[in-house]
Formats: C-alpha cells, sequence, structure tokens
DNA sequence: TGTACATCAGTGAACGCGCGTTCACTGATGTAC
DNA sequence: TGTACATCAGTGAACGCGCGTTCACTGATGTAC
C-alpha cells in the first residue's frame, strides 16, 4: 500500500459472501448502525458512509439492501422492539407465578434494557426518524403503528394478572398500563440522556408501584 | 438583481442594526433557533447557515454573539426552561388556594407547553446537544447541572401543600416530585413524538393523581 | 457649526469536509453442457 | 471430467450539496476636535 492512498474501507478484514449468502451483509448493516447508535446515541451518525467504514465495504454495497437510510434505521428499530418484548415475557416467566413480582419483573427489564443501550433506546422512543420519516421515505404507517404494541401487551399482561389476585386496585388496566410504560419511559428516558441527575433511591418501584395502583407490601 | 443571483441571505427586509445595538441580534439569532427547532424537531437542522438564512445575515455575523453552535442552543434551552419555570409558577398562582387544584394546575401547564411546542421540548429533554457537548464545547457543567431545576422545585412546592393539606398521602416529597416529573416527562416526550397514539382518555390526571398519591375526589 | 476619524455591525468569497447517490466496472463462483 | 458462461456480490471514481470556519473587507454612524 502507497503512503497517500485512502480508502473509505477501513477494515480489510471482511471476506466477500459466497453465492446465495449476499443476504448476510443486510444483518451486518444493521448491526453495525445499532452499534453505531450505542457509541454516538445520535441518528445523524448512521450515515451510509459509517456503517460502510464500520463493516468493511463500499458505501454504493448498501443498497443492495435497503433502499435509504430510513429503511436502516427501522430495521434497527424493529430488531430492537422485537428483542425488548422478548425481554419483558422472558421477564415474566423467571419471575414465577406472583403477581406482584412478575410485573416489578417487567417493568425492570424494561428499565434494564434501556440502561445497557441508552443510545438504541434514545432513538426507538425518541428518534426523529419516526414521523417525519413517514411518506419522505420507504417507511409506511402501518410499520411505525406496529412498533411498541408488543411491549406494552405484556405491560397490561401482567398488570391484569396482578388486579386478578388483588395486588392492584386498578379499576381500567388498560389506561394504566398506558400510564406505566409513560412512567418506565419517562425514567429511562431521561436516564439515558443526562445520566448525572441524583435520582432518589427505589425511584424505580416507586413509579411503579404508584402507576400500576399496587397495595403496599 | 441580475437573474442567477444566489445569496446565503434570503431574506433583504433586515436592517442592520444601529450602534450600540448589535446585542439585538443575539436575540434575533436565539429566536430563530427556536423557529428552526419547532419546524423540524431536529437540532440538526439548526446550523450557522440555516439560522443566517431565516435572520437574512451572513452566517459569520453569529460568530460576533455565540463561538459554537452548542452555545446557540444552550442560549435556546436556557431561555425555554426559564419560561417553563415561570409558567408553572403563574399556573400554580392563577389556580387559587386549593393545594390539589395548585397541583393539577401546574402539572397541566407541563403538558399544554410541552404540546404547544414538541420540537422544542423534544431537544429540551432529549436532546444530543446535552451530555457530550460538554467539555467537547463552550458549555460547561454547571450550565448543564442548573437546567431543570426550577421547574422541578415548583413541582416539589406545590406537592409539598397537598401533603401539608391532607390531599396527598406522599411519604417522601422530593422523591415523588421526581417521579411526577418523570411520569409527566414520558407522556409530553412521547406526545411530542408519536402523535398518533390512542392516548386513553384522562391519562394525565391518572398519571398525576397516582404518582402525587392524590386521595380520592 | 463642520469635518476627520475610529468603531461598530456586519459582508462575500473561499477552503476543505463528509455526505447521498450514480455509473460503469470486476472478479470469484457456481452451473449447463 | 472439462470448460464456457451467466450471475452474484460487490468495487472505485465521480458528481453536486450544505456545512463550519477563515479571511480580508466595507460602509454607515456616532464622536472628538
Amino acid at each position: 500500500m502507497k503512503i497517500g492512498d485512502s480508502e473509505d474501507a477501513a477494515t480489510p478484514g471482511r471476506r466477500r459472501n459466497r453465492r446465495g449468502e449476499g443476504g448476510k451483509l443486510r444483518d451486518d448493516i444493521v448491526n453495525a448502525a445499532a452499534a453505531l447508535l450505542d457509541e454516538t446515541g445520535d441518528e445523524h451518525a448512521v450515515t451510509l458512509r459509517s456503517i460502510a467504514r464500520r463493516i468493511g465495504i463500499a458505501a454504493p454495497s448498501i443498497y443492495a439492501h435497503f433502499p435509504d437510510q430510513p429503511a436502516i434505521m427501522l430495521a434497527v428499530v424493529n430488531q430492537e422492539f422485537d428483542l425488548l418484548a422478548a425481554r419483558l415475557r422472558t421477564a415474566a416467566e423467571s419471575a414465577g407465578h406472583n403477581a406482584r413480582q412478575r410485573l416489578l419483573a417487567v417493568g425492570h427489564a424494561y428499565l434494564d434494557m434501556a440502561r445497557a443501550h441508552p443510545g438504541r433506546y434514545r432513538i426507538m422512543l425518541g428518534g426523529l426518524w419516526a414521523a417525519p420519516a413517514v411518506g419522505e421515505s420507504s417507511i409506511t404507517q402501518e410499520e411505525m403503528d406496529s412498533l411498541g404494541v408488543e411491549a406494552l401487551a405484556v405491560l397490561t399482561e401482567v398488570l391484569g394478572e396482578c388486579v386478578a389476585a388483588g395486588e392492584s386496585t386498578s379499576d381500567d388496566v388498560e389506561s394504566d398500563a398506558v400510564a406505566l410504560w409513560l412512567g418506565l419511559h419517562g425514567l429511562a428516558h431521561q436516564r439515558a440522556v443526562i445520566r448525572k441527575f441524583p435520582w432518589p433511591p427505589g425511584i424505580a418501584e416507586r413509579i411503579i408501584t404508584a402507576l400500576a395502583h399496587l397495595k403496599e407490601a
């Protein structure tokens, strides 16, 4: 390599996929985008060129898999929401049969996921790619609407169990599940954004028990 | 003007400030930045050039008033947090002497402010300019830390009044004020970001009464 | 009252950068005969 | 079994764009004498 060479492809470790395995690059692209979100927390840092650089491909190669940048973001966010729903379900299952413990486990699983990947979480629930992207890009309204549904369903489910078990005095499980989600989100989001705030100890339990109308322990 | 002329300065309406009044441009810059946030919701849309275009000045003129772009963002956010605290105080005063009504008024004032300017709100509380900007730009840590303090103080105050009046069963006013703020923020932020969600009717009261531990009406 | 001058409030051209996107292309690999 | 060929999985150069930032400058306005 001569001095002065400058290429977009920084990591030469990558080998071209074999015939029929071209689809693997799609996963590499989505994972690279997620990693860039983790590092920067900024959706604008996820450019075709930054993704290409990180994987070690040429930028135009991405066009074989995604029509535009918002499509990549949607793929990341979709994957992340699926993962979130799965984590919440796992948390509920692992927590046993006590309704109150199941609900607390789900709430903490939500917060843990946000804390593990603040940059990703910030974009998932607060990304600008959301609203204005529809219409100007390849993203459809249905794809947008279906995003958080699964996760909210898990919350609604465990809250309903609490009511059935006499642990919660909620008079409207659907509405209180939304309220609970918003409270969790408020905490998760501000933790992801500011980090230095002197959070009161037990703030998570405080929010969950209040919004879920749990009886005193 | 000849055909083919192309200038950055789009609005020729502006007249140069008189001697000694150069500082007026500073306010114009901050207001233009806030207006750009309202229109786009995107901090990256607030560039030196877009601000200059909107005011009708040349981009380099900004350097006389701000050292860099983050400094402009901080000025906007500072102004907005001051305005928020003032609105919350006004809401409490206008609501009379009933502690419960004062708290509800403050909560709704918070939500109203977010709803009136979603783009601004999103950046104020979720902007990326926040954490990583310190150190790399002209923004100091003290400036960051002092941002939401006033608004939270108002919430703490009216919640304390509710406890004193026997309207709230909170056992820890400081912590519950933070919890209440986070619940309000969760709702305000998601409303600012997604907008199409079928919010349950009365979701705001539901969140406020639960987190403030208000007794049943 | 008149005039020279300092200063204030900006301007306009230019630079290098990273970006999305296009275009013609290349070279390894599997397949038909 | 050997070989020609189609196709797959990409490449590399180039374009125009908006950006932050620099630099030397300009022209109106208030002030000192």
